[in-house]
DNA sequence: TTGAAAGCGCTAACAG
DNA sequence: CTGTTAGCGCTTTCAA
């Protein structure tokens, strides 16, 4: 912490007042301490004179409820658990922002976990949030190990699990997932029939969304008849700090030995089109007029890069929100619930017609 | 939700097993409850073999805390607030970033709140994560009107909180700021020896961070005795899903009717900058031959346009840890600090010298 | 080194 | 409509 410009130091010496208890505001109104909590959750009725008296208590004491008594005595706290494997892919930021949404209407807060790609991570954070009985449970993009190997059995049994983007369904969970493959059979349908046939695809590691969209990469091309073998590259972390920048290096490597092999890029995210895209710049490839190139999620990042990306929109805040409302009926009915999404096709500027060949 | 391509349905049926309590424990173990506690929580010396009944005990009850009882009990939990703005700028994430490792490392949790710039929104936050009585509380980039009108007094008194990039500074606090004057004069004092003299200053609504910038603007116009007023522009919101095309569709009217009378445009944040950078792109300007335009804040979005933003770098992820440092360290010892980090100027692709005019 | 017991602040029967 | 009361599961004096 060398920047240190200037520090100040001084003790807070004034004690904070004792915080006002539910006993204090049944005394002070002359009422016992049901009514006050019956005024305070307007659960029960309550006469109208009476209930006036309480709130001005309560307005003169400041009362504010001790959720944490509350929560301990009823069992069950009003908050819900978010686990993200990280937060430098605005994918992650803008589902959030659907969650919390919909989470704060019920007056449910929210607990966030960063599993930081980490399967391990992820493991601890399920159990932190279960050992804090949270209502509930959110995980984004969850790890492929934790969901191969029997991570997730026992947490499922535990607490409502909803699963979002996951290709493996265990049992007693929620799911809610857009259609990765329908997505990428459009990106890659459109592509075909702008006249491209050497396709690369760009993904990335530890991640489901990943695989689904490989494998349907690789049907697409065997039904086209298109050799694809060695036109598929993995870059590693897909939602790192370094995603881009990483991206971005090893496709100014690869396609200086590799330019003009493929005409189109199909890639797993936005984050590694904008790689891509960079990558093409510095190599002074014009796009989409020498390469075309696909994203995926539709983040703003997108919007943001010029040319805008080509690419198929996952609708964050619905799936957050859509998530969250799958949770809460978990919770209420314990009934289990699939939901898929269809992608939607973008396309904006990184992709046109397949370049002629001589 | 008409998207729904399939919608699955089933009832959990298997009941959860009850959970073991410390009572059940120290029944079976034949202890007192006491004991098992001081097992437990390995506070209070006990006999090594009393501690192995326990032990045994408690795993052949898969006993597990009840965290609410404790956390109720001790009142104290071990879980602090962190209230943002929005999630719609990097900025924010970033700074999540790195108080949620610094925090993670002391097995606390993070209660998110998102405030959605709305002041009323964020003082019902602050009273929410009382209520919940975390260990204390994180604002980031507060809203100007709470901090003018007097609504954090009260929640200062109760609980730790500290601020981030805020200037006012209430008593009883912690602050951790980048000093955005020094920032924001580094940046004019570079576009003004690049030759630059009349220099547009964007900015928005209700953020500290931008009343600090336009002050230091027009004190360093004035001092280089350049008037300034016409060259002040707010573009409202400057953090929503819109700020960037809102920028850019303002800036687009804005420079059809003023093109050439400025060479440079400083923003108050990387979104703005962006805005800018595209509204040329569509007018054909080019950048930063025919304008310069500088960002701030360095998030990862300053990389992945073309040109790169030049900009000043607030380091986001040790800003979020020192927050947090310091939030423990009056959490621990009552003690309020503030800390200014210096903001460093990165110059990438967006300026250059001043155009000749003829 | 251990046990007994007093709450922490609130909700929810139950009785009136 | 309102009051009384019994806990929720745990920590922590206090006494032994």
């Amino acid at each position: 912490m060398k920047e240190n410009d200037e520090m100040t130091n001084r003790t807070d010496t004034e004690a904070a007042p004792a915080k006002a208890t539910i006993i204090d505001v049944a005394k002070k109104a002359g009422v016992s301490m049901a009514t006050v909590s019956r005024v305070v959750n307007g659960n029960y009725p309550v006469r109208e004179e009476t209930r006036r008296k309480v709130q001005a208590a309560i307005d003169e004491l400041h009362y504010v409820p001790n959720m944490l008594a509350r929560e301990f005595n009823t069992q069950r706290s009003m908050t819900i658990g978010v686990i993200v494997p990280g937060l430098y892919n605005m994918f992650f930021s803008e589902v959030i922002d659907g969650i919390e949404d919909y989470v704060h209407r019920d007056e449910y807060s929210l607990l966030l976990c960063n599993a930081r790609n980490d399967s391990k991570l992820e493991a601890d954070s399920v159990a932190t949030l279960i050992s804090r009985n949270v209502s509930g449970i959110i995980v984004i993009s969850p790890n492929t190990k934790n969901m191969q190997t029997r991570r997730y059995e026992e947490a499922v049994k535990q607490k409502p699990i909803v699963f979002i983007d996951s290709i493996r369904h265990l049992p007693h969970a929620s799911y809610v997932a857009n259609n990765e493959t329908a997505g990428t059979e459009a990106a890659l349908t459109y592509l075909y029939r702008e006249g491209h046939r050497n396709i690369l695809f760009v993904g990335g590691r530890d991640s489901d969304s990943y695989t689904v969209k490989e494998e349907r990469y690789c049907q697409f091309m065997k039904r086209q008849e298109i050799s694809q073998k060695k036109f598929i590259l993995n870059i590693g972390e897909g939602n790192g700090v370094r995603t881009v920048d990483n991206t971005e290096e090893f496709m100014q490597t690869y396609l200086t030995y590799h330019r003009g092999e493929a005409t189109a890029v199909f890639c797993c995210n936005d984050l590694m089109a904008v790689g891509v895209l960079n990558a093409c710049k510095k190599l002074g490839i014009a796009v989409p007029d020498e390469l075309s190139i696909t994203g995926y999620d539709n983040t703003s990042l997108s919007r943001y890069v010029d040319p805008q990306l080509t690419t198929v929109d996952q609708n964050m805040k619905q799936l957050g929100q859509i998530a969250a409302k799958l949770l809460f009926e978990k919770i209420a009915t314990g009934k289990d619930q699939s939901i898929f999404l269809q992608n939607k096709l973008i396309i904006r500027g990184t992709t046109g017609p397949c370049p002629q060949r001589d």
